[in-house]
DNA sequence: CCCCTCTTGTTGACGCATCAAGTTCGAGCG
DNA sequence: CGCTCGAACTTGATGCGTCAACAAGAGGGG
């Protein structure tokens, strides 16, 4: 409680804080109930399969899997059962590895990949990158780059 | 099914989206935890209280508190359900109009949202406002305003 | 007047995320 | 060798969000 009182936004800033509500909240809101209402699979999934599908033998280690999705490892290994019950995708220790494992996609979760890709594409431009100028676009880039870096500073407190 | 094949995404456009996902994905984590952590409540809930507070009487209907936050109708019942009974804020029905609810922020609410308010602020700058530089924050709000246009322009489908 | 329907909320079931434990394996080291 | 440590998952309990169903006024025709 050593703190001294705060500095509060400024207008500018508040109004670049409020406007970025949108994109973190609503803007995953939407997507997910397209994807969900779409390609009967969430949002994550979706990105679980993508990252899979573009990997050479479509195989990753989870561990590499979570980093890629920003998920933790435990999300990821609770998606991976269910992903796994469905057939869309299996599961393989690596022998003489620690407990390493990884994730490979079958045929039917790479078809279910490639079938909701289009619709994925169409949501993502419509929602957000379409309406997007090239400037706009390269701000993005680095507020995006700022965020990750942010977080990735202050991982324990 | 009259689908033709789609745009894929240009390179600065992935990349763009990409950078996109940070602020999606791992930004509403950081501060929903931070905010679990240092202050024992959720994003959402402060977002709701904070609202409260803010308005004269400390007090609005439950439907603009649901359009101030971004939530469903459902969404904010259940949370002002659990926080009338943390006591923190309550809920009576306005005689002669409908079904219509107002909520109203109690002492102790308040007192949880100003207590609450420095770290709240504190994390938004350091995750994301303090990186930024003004024309960041500018293109930030544009692309804020578009991603909600965006939204509110494809209700059904 | 009575029914119809619209608005506004609430509720319950279900699914997914998170957090804290537990499990399993390899490695370092004494 | 045997022990402990740490890395790499997995699992189970708990809590929040969503979706669909319901409830309860208020108009508004007919």
């Amino acid at each position: 409680m050593t703190k001294s009182t705060p500095r509060w936004l400024e207008p500018d800033e508040l109004a670049a804080w409020l406007a970025n509500s949108a994109i973190m909240i609503s803007l995953p809101a939407a997507l997910d109930a397209r994807m969900q209402r779409e390609s009967g699979m969430t949002f994550f999934e979706y990105m679980v399969l993508s990252v899979l599908s573009e990997e050479p033998e479509r195989t990753m280690r989870m561990s590499d899997l979570a980093g890629r999705t920003a998920a933790s490892l435990s999300r990821l290994s609770h998606v991976a059962g269910r992903l796994e019950a469905r057939g869309l995708l299996t599961r393989a220790r690596v022998p003489g590895s620690g407990r390493r494992t990884n994730a490979t996609l079958t045929e039917a979760g790479y078809a279910e990949v490639v079938a909701a890709a289009p619709g994925h594409v169409a949501a993502v431009r419509e929602y957000l990158i379409d309406d997007l100028d090239r400037d706009d676009l390269k701000a993005l880039r680095r507020i995006g780059s700022a965020v990750e870096a942010a977080i990735k500073r202050s991982p324990a407190l």
